[in-house]
Order: C-alpha cells, then structure tokens, then sequence
DNA sequence: AATCATTGTTTGTGATCACAAAAGTTGAAA
DNA sequence: TTTCAACTTTTGTGATCACAAACAATGATT
C-alpha cells in the first residue's frame, strides 16, 4: 500500500509511431502542466512506472528532461518533485513572461504574412466561441496556440522553448479568469493585438500582449495548491 | 578506426562527491560551451563513453539533458549533434540575451545590497585584470560570473537558467573580442553598469548591461565554424 | 520521555543485455 | 558510371540486475 497520497495521473493513448519514452514524457508534462500532481509530492521512478506500466527506464529519462525544463525539481536528496510556489515566484515567472513573449512578438512581427494572419484570426475566433461557452480547458489551449502560432511566424525563433518552459512552470498555478469582466477584457486584448499585427504596429503588439498576459493570469486553482503556493512564502 | 573526424574532448577530474552522470553533465557541456565538438558532427552515446572511460548510461542521461536546455539537437533520426547556426540565427540569440538579461538586472537592482556590490566590484576589477593580461578565456569565464551575480541577486530569480541556455548556444559561436578598441569599451560598459546599480537606476542599468552583450559578443571563432555558420543560411 | 545508534527497506545510479531501426556497404543490373 | 536491392554493421531504445546511498522503523541508553 501506498504510504504518500496517491497520484493520478491522466493517461493517454499510446501511439505506436512514437518511443516510449517520448510518450511517458508527455503523459507527465500534461500531469504537470494540469496541476495533477501536487507540489512537494516525492515523485519516485519505480511508483511512475507502475502507474504508467513502463520500465523504469524510460521514466528515468522522461523525468531528467522535464527537470531540465524547470518542470521539476531534483533535489539535493535526489528526489524529483514539482516545485512548490511562493507569491513571489509567481509574479517573477508572470514578468519573464511579459518581458520575453512581447520580445518574440516584437521580432516575429515582421514575418507574418497573409497566411499566418488568416490563421491568428482563425484562432482568435475560435477563442471568442470558446469564452460563450466557457470551456476553460479550451481557451486555456487554444490561447497557447495563439501564443506560439504568433511566435513561430519568425522563422528564426529561438525564444519558444524558454517561453514553453515559463509555461510549465505556471501551469499548475495559472487558469484564466472565469468571470465576465476579465472575459471582455480577454477580448479586447486579443483584437489589440490583430489590431497591432494589421497595422504592423510592433510596439503596439507589445503593449496587447503584455495586457493580454497580465490579465489572462489569474490564480484560481485548488485549495491544495493555493495552500502549496503560501505556505513558503516566508523562505 | 573511426571514419569520421575524431572528437577532442577535455576531461577535467573527476570529483568522487558528484555522480558519474553529472560528470559526464558537466565536460560535455563545457566540450559544447567552448566549441569542442563540431556543429552537425554525429554524436554516439558508445562513441563518447568509449571516450570518456564510462558506460553508455551516464552518456545517455547527459545528452538528453542538454537537448532539453537547447545545447544540443535530436534529430528525427534519433541522432544527437551540437545545431548548425545560421547568421540570421546568430542575430536571434543576441538580441533574446539582450531582451532577457537586461529584464532580469532590473528585477536584481533592488535586490543589491552592500554585499553584492562588493562582490560586483571584485569580479569588476578581477575582469579589468584579466584584460590588461590578455586572457580571453578568462575574461569570458569571469564576465559570465559578473552578470551571473548580478542576476542571482534577486532571491526570486526565475530566468537564469533561460539565459544559461542561451550562452550555451552562442558558446560555441561566441569570443569576446580582442582588438584594443573593444576591450576600450567594454571596460566603459561595465564602469556604466556599476555606476548605474549604485545610483539604483535601472533605465541606465538595462542600457548598460545591453550595451555590454551587443559589443562584447563578436565572432571570432574558427575557420570550421565560420564556415559551418554560414554554410546553411540559405536553408 | 527523549535522543541516538542500529537495522531493514526503499530508491537512484550505473552496468549489461536483447532487439529493432537506421546507417553503411557490397554487388548486380542497366 | 550510375542506381537500386540485399546484406552487414552500428546505434538508440528499453528491460533487468547489482549495489550503495538515503530513508523509515526499531530498540537501547541516558
């Protein structure tokens, strides 16, 4: 029997096409990245690949690489788990994400052409359809493609993947506001920014989507991490 | 035999207190970081733990490492190389250290106290030694120490290890320039920078520690790698 | 009752092996 | 000479095992 709280973690079909190691990876990206395992918890090799009915092995490696993302933490002891949050933390990870996101804006401006622009809006839409519903798994998504659809317009980008490990790292803590106001403040930042990509504006893009990043974080998660994300503040 | 171009590692000691894996961590990152191995030269894991007199697994667990933090690229095929840079990509890297680092100096600034500075000095003076001897390895070595100390004067740091990623991908591409009138400035860059933290202004400080990345990063590399820089730009 | 040494268990690390995919080589046909 | 198929070798992936360090539990001593 387990001594710890249990983990669950969501799994997803295996695809043959790729290695295991490629999935047990993602399979524990999404866990974090959804908050489903909480922060502090021991995470041990052998438990996960009990879980995820793997060997070890591939949970080894799968669990390095997200450390080496900043996803997890390998402590002095050698063991791995999410790290815990502070206040503090969290506005730091916010600012390094205004600072390099609008930065990447900025520099993939200049590349959009026609087709990627009919794609923003295609998302941007789709983003709108989503908020009337109020699936927020869903605009959380589609808002991160958005993101990396308007980043990887520079063809070469070399902030994305400093960008996604920011993302990692705020996942757990980070949903998007659920109420009306922050909605229609959602809104209006995404057409500033198609605004600002139309009239090729850089330094409009910034300012819509630094707003757009501002207002979009906002801490809603469980009691769990809410206690998880105070506890050490005084550290 | 070995039919490709052979691999020139420097090996440093090995300290019994650290793993076998954060060893081999540690002298192929450095390998990486001062352009040891050849951009798009195919890396084995048996190849290299022949080399390093160690078995396949701490090889592996290393390389996977380093593809996560961007200083190496795994290829569809599964195969392991240090990237091929492009000019325009050079460019890229540049100025996210410059978007990213002069960010995180502002954060530091309030952090700064009596201590830091003395610290800051220490590496200042240290800096302008090495330069009057001519010691360029020495000068990279203490200059990543100086923004390194300043950055992680902030408790809260989220972004050093995103702007460690991004020396390690210039590493190999990067010199500090050696002819008289660069070194000239660079002094004057840093005597800014100093000037401005004790004068707590973060508006100079970002210039400053701007300045300090875009002339202290020249190409100076060798003929392979000028050649490797430029040989895929039109891809 | 509290502290510390001791014992038993769990866990990460590192080595070795089997296997399938990829790369490299050879040789024949055009 | 060039092209493509068959064969051989190399290489990454994943599984299993041995071992030492870390952890948890137990018991003795003050």
């Amino acid at each position: 029997m387990d001594k710890k709280s249990p983990i669950k973690i969501t799994l997803t079909e295996r695809n043959d096409a790729v290695t295991i190691t490629q999935w047990v990876y993602q399979t524990l990206r999404n866990a974090v990245m959804y908050g489903e395992i909480l922060p502090g918890r021991a995470l041990t090799i052998r438990e996960l690949a009990g879980i995820m009915d793997v060997s070890p092995m591939p949970v080894r490696e799968a669990l390095r690489q997200l450390a080496a993302e900043n996803a997890l933490e390998i402590q002095g002891n050698r063991r791995v788990m999410v790290p815990k949050m502070t206040a503090m933390k969290f506005n730091e990870l916010c600012e390094a994400r205004i600072a390099i996101e609008s930065h990447a804006a900025a520099r993939a401006l200049p590349y959009i052409d026609g087709e990627r622009l009919e794609q923003l809006r295609s998302l941007d839409s789709l983003i709108d359809q989503a908020q009337e519903i109020g699936n927020l798994e869903q605009i959380s998504l589609l808002n991160q493609n958005f993101h990396r659809a308007l980043y990887t317009a520079n063809p070469h980008q070399v902030t994305l993947p400093l960008i996604e490990s920011l993302w990692l790292q705020l996942g757990p803590f980070m949903r998007l506001a659920n109420n009306e106001l922050d909605e229609h403040y959602l809104v209006d930042r995404h057409n500033e920014a198609m605004a600002a990509i139309e009239k090729k504006d850089a330094y409009a893009l910034q300012i819509a989507i630094s707003a757009d990043i501002r207002e979009g974080i906002a801490f809603a998660g469980t009691p769990e991490m809410l206690h998880a994300l105070i506890e050490n503040s005084g550290h």
